[in-house]
DNA sequence: CCTTATTATGCTCTAGTTGAGTATAATAAG
DNA sequence: CTTATTATACTCAACTAGAGCATAATAAGG
């Protein structure tokens, strides 16, 4: 380090021949459906400038979304900033940052999006949903590919070493369905040439790409980030809440985590796990509408934030 | 949403009144000494300007640190990004956004970096390091300290809210210690006052603050969010193979651990966590010098990473 | 009224994991 | 040959997680 500063001046044009941009993951779960709001007919998530006024990206962030949604948004966490050349033809000499946001809120009618906006998110990679077993679409269609794939490989060990992440990834070949791993899908799907996207990039005409809505730019990959992050937060904290209304019973909770997790739950196990951790408190009212015997209405035990370092929902 | 595609077009002036800085947490864990490099005397993290002539954020800091210390860096993992105001004097009407990275090496003699470039992290954290029990800094200043800014709340709830936050991250008042909480106690001492940062942010002049030797800018803020995403990280990615020589002995791999994590683990128990995960395999040879019976050496199982969603070690 | 479908809720059983400890082996230093 | 130090094997109890059984309370259809 010859430098210690780490710090070399450049002409004040080329430091500032970049621009930033919000890109927003604003998941809701009305009625144990997971949507996200898009942009575009839904090819697109939506984004917005970094602008000087904005007292730091977060806030940045959330005033925009609540303003545009009319929806308070709860939780919100970075995902990932990027800044890969060649994003964006209209800025040719400069660059673009993008830095990726999750956020959770509730969508309620009364919402000020344009019909459309909410899409379920499996429309995007019908390859997650996995609550009502696996998908026909991964035998059918998904592992053919990426055994073709694999078998395309010049070298013995690239073909072994495809064939395995892809077992992995996709939980073929004795592997378990592990639901975290949506990026990893997605990006095997992309190196295999198998979605749009990467068809797109490549330049190329023909495509027998697998099932799955593509979106502009990298789009798909940030929600496929924003999925997994949110698969991964609500075994360990408490964040589901953010997307249910203030009283609910524990059905509606667990179809809600279900939605998320694209896996179905042992409802038993799951009342004992969401109980013995004290996440919610009865509210001492019954709902009618359940179809069946009338469920006890919870709330969340918004205490539990101060207490212990709780966990969610495993 | 007015403008669905979400952006509105300013002048190009303001749009690219913005840098961006990349910032290294590089940690290396020599003789199982957690350390992290550092410039200016320890006081701030290594940090370069972002250029156009990099190919992305990441391989842009790999680049750089790989040139700066001679040393191949193994895991890298993007940090945070943030872009509050007021940071840095010589940009009065642009904005800096500074996107840190957390990496891992090994530190050898070879390295290029000057003397003194390499601090152990507890010297900026020396509540952190509960390796031989709590340290007594806890118990004699930080827990009184934190009772007194507790006390001094107006309101009944303010003060029992500060109490509760103080002994959650702190372990006191039979609440347990948790490793990952780095952050959160820093940010913690922060808002009570207790760290140089915040006295000099407020400008104030007498600072009864609590030992550990501060950064510049947010730089502490920065470290304690690498070795709190670290000490998560451990548990269920095997990082901690990043920071060993080729071949090691059991307990070199545990007092890694124990170094990142701040806390003693079990022995025995941790040798049957590592063996049972098929984490690492026998090179066949033996350790001399470990001062008792000799030691097997192991490497670590690279091929883990292909397979199953691998853990780490909890 | 009675049957069936549907949901809610309580309880048990088993396998696996985790935290802690005991016991013994192999080396170096004095 | 004793002591210190480290390595390594094994045990035990407590807890957790996955699965299933049993029963309760409601609505709808005959």
């Amino acid at each position: 380090m010859r430098d210690t500063s780490g710090l070399t001046r450049e002409s004040a044009a080329e430091r500032h021949a970049i621009s930033a941009d919000l890109i927003a993951v604003l998941v809701a779960a009305p009625n144990g459906n997971p949507v996200v709001l898009t942009v575009k007919d839904g090819s697109a998530l939506p984004s917005g400038p970094f602008e000087l006024i904005h007292r730091s990206l977060q806030s940045g962030l959330r005033n925009w979304v609540e303003q545009q949604t009319g929806h308070p948004v709860g939780y919100i966490e970075q995902l990932y900033t990027f800044a890969d050349r060649d994003r964006g033809s209209d800025e040719p000499a400069g660059r673009v940052i993008s830095i990726s946001y999750l956020g959770l809120t509730r969508e309620e009618p009364s919402h000020r999006t344009p019909p459309g906006s909410w899409r379920n998110w499996y429309e995007f990679f019908p390859w997650e949903d996995h609550r009502a077993g696996a998908p026909e679409i991964i035998r059918d269609i998904i592992v053919p590919r990426l055994r073709q794939w694999a078998d395309e490989a010049e070298q013995q060990d690239t073909r072994q070493n495809r064939l395995r992440r892809a077992a992995a990834a996709f939980g073929f070949d004795d592997r378990h369905w592990n639901e975290e791993m949506v990026l990893q899908r997605y990006e095997l799907l992309y190196e295999a040439g198998l979605v749009d996207e990467a068809v797109r990039a490549a330049g190329a005409k023909i495509a027998a790409t697998v099932p799955g809505k593509a979106m502009s730019g990298d789009h798909r990959r940030i929600l496929a980030t924003g999925i997994g992050r949110l698969r991964t937060k609500i075994k360990y904290r408490p964040v589901v809440f953010e997307l249910m209304q203030p009283s609910f019973t524990l059905l509606q909770l667990q179809r809600a985590v279900e939605a998320l997790a694209g896996v179905a739950v042992h409802k038993q196990n799951f009342r004992r796990l969401i109980e013995q951790q004290d996440l919610v408190e009865e509210t001492g009212e019954m709902s009618a509408d359940t179809g069946g015997r009338p469920a006890k209405l919870f709330r969340f035990r918004h205490a539990v934030l101060d207490d212990r370092p709780v966990a969610g929902t495993k």
